[in-house]
DNA sequence: ACCTGAACACCGTTCAAGT
DNA sequence: ACCTGAACACCGTTCAAGT
């Protein structure tokens, strides 16, 4: 006989990563983001602070589950309409993510790991462009342009710093398993390390930085000619 | 007899806001933001941490003042060229410090105080499109558009809800002391109270950020019809 | 006026011990 | 396998005491 579910159940709640996250997103909603420390967080879920640690591996982790959790909450891309349309609603739904969580763009900024959800958010996004016509470099181009104005991940697209560690041969099985699960993202990664007579060199920062900003220069240059003609 | 800078500076040095706030800097640039404390910025000049509290107010002055001082390396305007160029160096040199301080960015993020330096590189910033033809509605926009490319300031351009706590009085004293010393800023949000039937009632960040964002993509799709008529 | 040190109420995390 | 509690090395800050 196992034990039952009714049996475990007579003892409180029983824990899990899920349940912590969910409790650690509540609690930053309800106190802010400083008020979610280790033993806050077990407070509440009327549990030993340092049983947290076999869920979590640490605070680190915590907050990169914790930013998982609320870019799993960006809508997902809709379906039959056109690249912008579909761009347009993808921004503004990561947008009111951001509003329903006023903390999330700080921490945001402060986390660099890629976690799955992330990828996923980022490959799918990558997706629309593609099919809506635009090619892999225009995509690459795309997200510095759209990318601070998304979350923030955009900023270092490609930490190429820890894939340099790695040997060659776990280099390419991970690119090939990213192939698999992130086909858009992965033809963007392919097309740097391609101009790039070093592989793994990742993309100019600062070409792309310039190239987006005389972008929107050109933008606002336009507005200023139109807005003096009448 | 005053007493000498001799005499004094036998027994140490003469501490100040501008040593404390330099030293701190100084140590995240070396150890990263979270090796700044209290503690170890004490360690670092040689004094008990309590004494820094003569010059700082607490953390959350100490890294404000961090960041007005940051905010101070952005190069000055140049003159005697278009405003095209004039805002491009603007926010070139403003990438060039936050790469200068990898942790900068970060912080900013989470401060909300407007300190004098900061208002001025605003108001400068806004001087070069009014000079360069810019209405001030249009300036207002180009704030939102360039924004959070710049820093991140220009995310809650106007956070009224502390003028809201003050009588009339005050914040009409407040108004006209801004208009002195921040000229453009100030046409900026005045244009803004009017465009509101709620006086104070701050721009519609929603609708800037659509604006923004339409503008963004209308770049995007010129550049792919153009990559796709090669 | 400026600096000091003890004290308080917090942190994240290790480690040995429990069930 | 999961949870616990004591312990360690840190935090920011108040307050009374020094010069």
């Amino acid at each position: 006989m196992t034990t039952s579910a009714a049996m475990r159940g007579s003892r409180r709640a029983p824990l899990s990563r899920d349940r912590v996250l969910r409790a650690a997103v509540r609690l930053a909603d309800r106190e802010g983001i400083d008020a979610v420390s280790m033993r806050k967080l077990g407070q509440l879920l009327s549990v030993d602070p340092m049983s947290l640690y076999n869920h979590v591996s640490n605070k680190d982790d915590l907050l990169d589950g914790i930013v998982d959790r609320i870019v799993g909450e960006i809508d997902q891309p809709v379906e039959g309409v056109d690249w912008r349309t579909a761009i347009r609603m993808r921004i503004l739904s990561a947008r009111q993510m951001l509003i329903r969580h006023p903390w999330a763009s700080a921490v945001i900024g402060t986390r660099k790991t890629m976690t799955p959800t992330i990828m996923a958010y980022m490959d799918s996004t990558a997706g629309i462009l593609r099919r809506g016509g635009f090619s892999v470099d225009l995509t690459h181009h795309a997200f510095h342009i759209l990318g601070s104005r998304v979350l923030g991940f955009a900023q270092e697209l490609y930490d190429e710093s820890a894939a340099l560690e790695e040997s060659p041969e776990i280099v390419a099985m991970m690119m090939e398993q990213m192939s698999a699960q992130y086909p858009y993202m992965s033809e963007v990664a392919r097309e740097i390390s391609h101009q790039e007579e070093v592989v793994g060199a990742g993309c100019d920062d600062q070409v792309e930085f310039e190239f987006a900003l005389d972008l929107i220069l050109d933008g606002l240059d336009r507005l200023r000619s139109h807005s003096n003609e009448m």
